[in-house]
DNA sequence: TGCGAATGTCATAGT
DNA sequence: CAACTATGACATTCG
C-alpha cells in the first residue's frame, strides 16, 4: 500500500495517546493517534484510500507503517497472519466507516478500536483474550481469561470469529454502530462472560483488591501501584462524575453494546482519572503486549496521575513548549515578583505629573526578559491596543504645523512595507533599542526634555510606541510598566494608535513625546491624523474614484482636508506606480539577462555546430580529393598513358555522366558562368 | 564618512 | 478634461 503524505505535515494536529482501558475485564493498551482537524482538509488524499471523511475529523492515511509492524508482538501465532491478511486500507476503511477519530498505531489497536466501535464485544474480547494468551507467560491471568472467554462464547475469543463480526459482514459493517438486538444479546452475553472471567480470575488466585472493574493485568502490576488513586478520586468526585464513571464502566465492561469509540473518547476526556489510569501525551513508548505493559507499568504508574491530571490544551499540545512557559497561567504570572519591572502610576492630578517618576530607570533585569515574556506581553499588548482606542484626544493645531514642516520622506501607504519590517528588526532586542535610541532620531528627541531621556535610558521612539500600553495600564489600573519593550507589532501599533490620547493636565512636551510614536506612521498618515481626516490612508488610496468623490462630497471637509486627501491619494497611487515600475524594470533587466544567457548559450551551440560542419566538410573534401586522384590514377588516354590531373578535370554533367575536360575549357567556362551570374544580379538590383 | 540599494516624491508624458 | 499610469530624476533613509 502506498502511503500518502501525512496531512499533519501541513499543519494539522495529532495527539499521540496511549490509553489504558478496562475492557472485558482486561487491561488494554491502546496506542492511538487522535486526529485533530487539519487546516486544510486533504479530502482528496483521503478519498484515495476509499475512506469517507468524518464530519468532525478529517481522517487520514496511517502515519507510518512502523507502528503496524509492531503489532505482531501482541498477536498470538496465527492471529497475526489473519490480521495481516487485511490490508491497512481495508482495516482503516472499517474504522472510518465507524467514525473513529483515531489512528491506531498498531494493527491490533486498529482491530480493537474497530471491534469496540462496531459494538462487537465478542470481537474485542476475543482479541484481548488472544493477546493475553500470547503473553501468557507474563500475564498468567490473561491465559485464564482467554480460555474463559473462549468457553463462554463458544469460541468467541477466537480471532477468526472476532474478525468475522464487523469485517466479514460486508456492507453491514459500514453502518453506524447502532444497538441492534444481536448486539444487545452480545452485550448481555458479554456481561455474563465477564462474570465468568472474574470468577476464573479469582479461582487462579487473583483476588481483586480494587473496584469491581479495576483494570488488572497481573499481581505484579498491582504491586507496582502503591496508591490506588481511583479510590480516592472516586470519593472526591461529584455526583455527575460518579454517574459518568458508572456509565463508562458499563461501556468498558462491554455491557453496553452501543459502545463506540467516540463515547469512549468522551469518557476518557471527561474523567480520565477514573475511567483510565493513564493517558500520556508525547513520546510514550508503544505498549503492545502484556509483557510490555508489565515491564513499563512502573513508568505508567508513575506517569498516570500526572499525565491525567494535567489540563493539556490543544494549544499546548501543538506548541509542545518544553517548559510550559507559553501557558497562560494568570496565577503564575501574577505571582511573579513585579518589583523588577517599572511601575507606572499616573497621577490623576495633573500637578503630580512627574516625569522622573513616570519613566524610571531601566535596570538590567528588564533587559533580561525572556522570549516567553515577550510573546506573552505581545498578546497582552494587542488587547491593550484595543483598549487604547477609547483614549482619543483632541486635535492639536501645533502638532499639525509641526507635522507639515517635517522634512522626512515617508508615505502613507505601506505596501508590504519594509518600514514595518525594519522597525521590527530594529526592535528585536531590547539592547538594540537602547543603542538606537541613543543615537537615532535626533530631530524630535532633541526637543524632548533631557530628564525624560535620561529617565528612560535613551529610548528610541520605537520602543516608546509602547507607551500605549503604558498609559493604558498605568493610567487605569496601575499595572506595571513591564510591557513597554515587548510589543513588536509595529504595524498594529500604527493602526491602533491613529488617535491621540492625553489626559487633562498632561504637559505638551510629555504629550509630544508620548505621541512621538507617530514617527512610526508615515508622513501622510500623520498629516491625516493631525487634520482629523476620518479615513485611513489605505482607504483614501485604494478607494475607487466614484466612491472617493462621493466620500469627499458626503463629508463636510475643509479645503485643507480635501487637498490633503487628494495629495495622499495621488502620492499613494504614484508610490504604487513607482513600485510597479521598478519591479517591471527589474523584471525587464532580469529577462534581458536571461535572454543574454540564452543567446550566449545558443551562440556557443551554433559555434559548435559550425565547427562540426567544417570538420565534416573537410572530411568530405578530403574524400573527394582522394576519389579524384583515384579516378585519375585509373584513367588512361588513347595510347594507354595515365591522364595528368593537372591538365584535365572531371566534370559532372546534368544527366549524371562524368566527362574529362581539359582545365583550360573548365576555367573559361567558369568565367562565362560568373559573368552570367553577375549580369543576373545586376538585373535584379 | 562615503557608497549603494531601496524607497518616496515630483514632474511630465502618455493612456 | 479628469483620472490614472508609467517613468525619469531627485531626495532621503539605511545598512
Amino acid at each position: 500500500m502506498k502511503y500518502l503524505k501525512p496531512w499533519w505535515s501541513d499543519g494539522g494536529g495529532l495527539l499521540h495517546l496511549t490509553i489504558l482501558l478496562s475492557l472485558a475485564g482486561l487491561r488494554v493498551d491502546l496506542d492511538l493517534y487522535l486526529l485533530l482537524p487539519p487546516p486544510t482538509l486533504l479530502r482528496d488524499e483521503f478519498l484515495l484510500l476509499g475512506c469517507p471523511t468524518s464530519s468532525a475529523y478529517a481522517l487520514s492515511p496511517f502515519p507510518a507503517s512502523g507502528g503496524w509492524g509492531r503489532a505482531g508482538q501482541l498477536h498470538p501465532k496465527g492471529r497475526e497472519s489473519d490480521l495481516a491478511a487485511l490490508s491497512e486500507g481495508q482495516l482503516f476503511r472499517e474504522l472510518c466507516a465507524l467514525g473513529v477519530p483515531f489512528i491506531p498505531r498498531t494493527r491490533v489497536d486498529a482491530w480493537l478500536v474497530h471491534s469496540v466501535a462496531a459494538g462487537d464485544a465478542d470481537g474485542a474480547r476475543g482479541l484481548l483474550g488472544s493477546a493475553a494468551a500470547a503473553s501468557s507467560s507474563a500475564v498468567e491471568v490473561g491465559a485464564s481469561v482467554d480460555g474463559g472467554s473462549q468457553e463462554a462464547t463458544g469460541g468467541g475469543g477466537d480471532p477468526h470469529e472476532a474478525r468475522s463480526g464487523p469485517l466479514a459482514t460486508g456492507e453491514e459493517q459500514k453502518a453506524p454502530a447502532e444497538p441492534t438486538s444481536d448486539m444487545l444479546d452480545a452485550g448481555g452475553r458479554a456481561s455474563e462472560e465477564i462474570e465468568v472471567l472474574r470468577e476464573r480470575c479469582e479461582a487462579v488466585g487473583y483476588s481483586s483488591q480494587h473496584e469491581e472493574n479495576e483494570p488488572r493485568v497481573s499481581t505484579l502490576r498491582e504491586s507496582l501501584q502503591p496508591n490506588n488513586k481511583n479510590k480516592q478520586n472516586k470519593a472526591d468526585k461529584p455526583a455527575w462524575e460518579t454517574e459518568k464513571t458508572a456509565k463508562s464502566r458499563r461501556h468498558l465492561n462491554g455491557t453496553d453494546p452501543s459502545l463506540c469509540l467516540e463515547d469512549l473518547f468522551q469518557l476518557l476526556s471527561s474523567q480520565p482519572e477514573n475511567s483510565l489510569e493513564g493517558i500520556s501525551l508525547g513520546d510514550i513508548p508503544l505498549l503492545s503486549s502484556g509483557s510490555e505493559v508489565m515491564n513499563s507499568s512502573a513508568h505508567y504508574n508513575m506517569n498516570f496521575s500526572q499525565a491525567i491530571s494535567q489540563d493539556v490544551s490543544l494549544h499546548e499540545a501543538m506548541l509542545l513548549c518544553p517548559n510550559n512557559t507559553f501557558r497562560r497561567d494568570p496565577v503564575k504570572r501574577t505571582s511573579q515578583p513585579q518589583e523588577p519591572f517599572l511601575q507606572l502610576n499616573f497621577p490623576t492630578n495633573p500637578e503630580q505629573t512627574n516625569l522622573t517618576g513616570f519613566l524610571p530607570p531601566v535596570d538590567n533585569q528588564m533587559r533580561n526578559l525572556t522570549s516567553q515574556d515577550l510573546l506573552y506581553d505581545l498578546d497582552v499588548n494587542i488587547f491593550d491596543e484595543i483598549n487604547l482606542m477609547s483614549l482619543a484626544a483632541d486635535f492639536d493645531p501645533v502638532e499639525v504645523s509641526q507635522l507639515f514642516e517635517e522634512p522626512d520622506s515617508d508615505s502613507g501607504l505601506s505596501l508590504n512595507s519594509s518600514q514595518g519590517s525594519s522597525s521590527v528588526a530594529k526592535s528585536n532586542s531590547s539592547q538594540s533599542m537602547y543603542e538606537e535610541g541613543a543615537i537615532g532620531y535626533s530631530s524630535d528627541l532633541d526637543s524632548f526634555p533631557h530628564d525624560l531621556e535620561g529617565a528612560v535610558g535613551g529610548y528610541s521612539p520605537e520602543p516608546i510606541c509602547h507607551r500605549d500600553h503604558v498609559i493604558d495600564s498605568g493610567f487605569h489600573d496601575g499595572v506595571a510598566f513591564q510591557h513597554i519593550f515587548h510589543n513588536h507589532t509595529y504595524h498594529l501599533q500604527a493602526e491602533s494608535t491613529s488617535k491621540y490620547f492625553s489626559w487633562p493636565g498632561m504637559s505638551q512636551r510629555v504629550s509630544r513625546y508620548l505621541n512621538d510614536t507617530d514617527r512610526n506612521l508615515s508622513r501622510d498618515e500623520r498629516r491625516a491624523k493631525a487634520l482629523h481626516i476620518p479615513f485611513s490612508v489605505e482607504e483614501i488610496v485604494c478607494m475607487p474614484v466614484d466612491s472617493f468623490n462621493n466620500m469627499l462630497s458626503r463629508y463636510n471637509l475643509t479645503d485643507l482636508q480635501v487637498s490633503l486627501i487628494r495629495d495622499i491619494r495621488r502620492r499613494g497611487k504614484n508610490k504604487v506606480a513607482a513600485q510597479n515600475c521598478r519591479k517591471r524594470k527589474l523584471d525587464i533587466i532580469l529577462n534581458l539577462e536571461e535572454d543574454v544567457c540564452n543567446l550566449q548559450a545558443k551562440k556557443e551551440t551554433l559555434e559548435r555546430e559550425r565547427a562540426q560542419c567544417n570538420k565534416a566538410i573537410n572530411i568530405m573534401k578530403q574524400k573527394l580529393h582522394d576519389l579524384y586522384h583515384d579516378v585519375f590514377r585509373k584513367l588512361r588516354d588513347d595510347q594507354g598513358r595515365p591522364v595528368n590531373p593537372n591538365h584535365y578535370a572531371l566534370q559532372c554533367s546534368h544527366d549524371g555522366s562524368v566527362l574529362i575536360v581539359p582545365k583550360e575549357l573548365v576555367t573559361s567556362g567558369h568565367k562565362k558562368e560568373n559573368q552570367k551570374g553577375k549580369r543576373k544580379r545586376e538585373k535584379r538590383n
